[in-house]
DNA sequence: CCATGATAGTTCACAGGTAAATCATCATGG
DNA sequence: CCATGATGATTTACCTGTGAACTATCATGG
């Protein structure tokens, strides 16, 4: 009996003519993203980057290149208002640089620095860590048929620019 | 390929030392949760209400009784400082009310009003459309599976305390 | 070659979340 | 019975995110 069956007992009390069962799955996936994110989120703590913070810096890491604001932005799914005040921050903190695009002077490349990229490589796998250590009681088959299940949803979900 | 495989495959060449086979779960988890929480709360658009302040109002609802702002914050796992806030607008908004608890005063009991509970009964079964349409391609015996290998991982994550 | 519309990013104004301090009430042990 | 510490909720002060307005630059068609 984990929170979801919980929840849906209540439901199934409150609403009997709503299937619930959808939630099995739902609720589950959202529930256990925002347990992760808090965990990951926690795991940053006093280090003077959020992960949103995080975010901007491991685009820039796994792209190997300075990047357009606006490519930020799509790879992130943040809104330009907010990735500007994150280049902000993160440049007061050191860990990325500004320049003008020579091509183009309204734009604006972003460029780790060293210590952006120390920091990166640095966290990036603890962050990791935390879901692989939540996956801890599947055995290897059952990971690989979660994670195949998974992307069919995915697919069904994710917007296709990118 | 989907997103996630992509983005690992953009990790591993930047950081080959560094196993990402837990983001087919985990990274894949962490998206699906955000877009179907991006599609609810698109729903409630021009509503006058939002995810947050429904996980309140449905917390009521499906417990089928007032509830003290402490139960509140436990079930929505948000902490005490936002919930009054929301109450504030909730309450503004005629949708709940509080009054003093007779044994405690220090205590508040929040009550659904009457729209507030025919605002949950319209809108929650379609926030679980939501949940519904984003498995449409899995057949049930599928769903049922990934449901199943949800709660394992849940478990492991979840905290005890509700 | 402009003038005009499109595009990239920033600024502005405001909404919402949160930790820490505060206020009111309760419970207890001396 | 208080006095004292615990507890429930609110207030305060601050921070982040975001849509909309704005600024600077580019591109193009007349």
């Amino acid at each position: 009996m984990d929170y979801i069956e919980r929840v849906r007992a209540q439901w199934a009390e409150r609403l009997p003519d709503v299937d619930t069962s959808p939630a099995d799955v739902g609720a589950r996936v959202r529930r256990i993203a925002a347990l992760l994110e808090s965990e990951m989120s926690d795991d940053l703590a006093g280090r003077d980057v959020t992960r949103a913070e995080l975010d901007v810096l491991t685009a820039l890491r796994r792209s190997g290149r300075p990047l357009r604001a606006g490519e930020i932005t799509t790879m992130t799914g943040s809104p330009g208002a907010s990735i500007t005040k994150r280049l902000d921050r993160l440049e007061r903190a050191g860990l990325v640089e500004r320049a003008v695009h020579e091509r183009d002077k309204r734009g604006v490349l972003v460029a780790l620095t060293a210590e952006g990229e120390a920091l990166v490589d640095e966290v990036f796998p603890r962050q990791i860590e935390h879901e692989r250590s939540a996956l801890a009681d599947l055995p290897a088959a059952e990971r690989a048929e979660l994670g195949r299940l998974l992307a069919v949803v995915l697919r069904r979900l994710d917007p296709k620019d990118y």
